[in-house]
DNA sequence: GTAAGGATGCGCT
DNA sequence: GCGCATCCTTACG
């Protein structure tokens, strides 16, 4: 079951949190490329500097001020495509980042797009948000696109069993103490553990 | 395991 | 021109 619009119509946290555990799916070509969403980062407008719709509508971002459950895609450092997925209703312009999945559906044709674009053979296939794009096929042309109704989509997945790590985001040099950065605790997949982080959800656990 | 530097294109000051 | 919401290779413990 795809996720409903209403679910992306929430606020930016709970979403970027609910996301974990559900299922990212590209069809392409025939086939189903899908994996677990293990890690996310929120990005919200306004008092985010370093969300890209922080200094108002440009060319670039204004998918981000559009309808929630559809895919913003751009391209970072000229090479990489960076997921996102438009969050809250129209006219409030936020997005979570999507870092990295645990690939489930496809594994075979995602290590073949990895080489194909050059990239070395190994375990790191989908554990970062440019990795993850170009083992499931994800490009400029996705942008603005409906996870509701095209080839790409988000399912319902296995839910999540275990803690969720909250900390800070990564790559960033803006707004770097804001604690929203998501990720499963303990799945190898996630592309950058914090351990300080790790600890302190340890110890507050253990008190209750 | 960590650190540094290059690749590379486009939006924005 | 400058600065990236990154990734890869190489060097060194």
């Amino acid at each position: 079951m795809k996720l409903p619009y209403s679910f992306y119509q929430a606020p930016t946290l709970v979403v970027a949190r609910a996301l974990l555990g559900t299922l990212l799916v590209h069809t392409i070509e025939g086939k189903r490329l899908s994996g677990i969403i293990v890690e996310t980062e929120a990005y919200v407008t306004p008092g985010d500097e370093a969300c890209h719709a922080y200094r108002g509508i440009t060319k670039r971002n204004s998918v981000m001020f559009g309808e929630p459950g559809h895919a913003y895609v751009y391209r970072s450092y000229g090479i990489h495509s960076m997921l996102n997925i438009v969050t809250e209703p129209r006219g409030i312009a936020a997005a979570v980042l999507i870092r990295a999945l645990e690939p489930v559906e496809g594994k075979e044709e995602m290590q073949a797009r990895r080489m194909a674009s050059g990239r070395p053979i190994g375990p790191n296939l989908t554990n970062g948000p440019g990795r993850l794009c170009e083992a499931l096929g994800i490009g400029a042309a996705l942008n603005g696109e409906s996870l509701c109704e095209g080839t790409l989509s988000i399912e319902e997945g296995r839910g999540v069993d275990g803690p969720i790590v909250q900390t800070t985001r990564i790559g960033i040099t803006r707004s770097t103490e804001l604690p929203w950065r998501f990720y499963l605790l303990g799945n190898r997949h996630v592309s950058v553990r914090h351990r300080a982080a790790e600890r302190l959800l340890a110890e507050s656990s253990r008190r209750l």
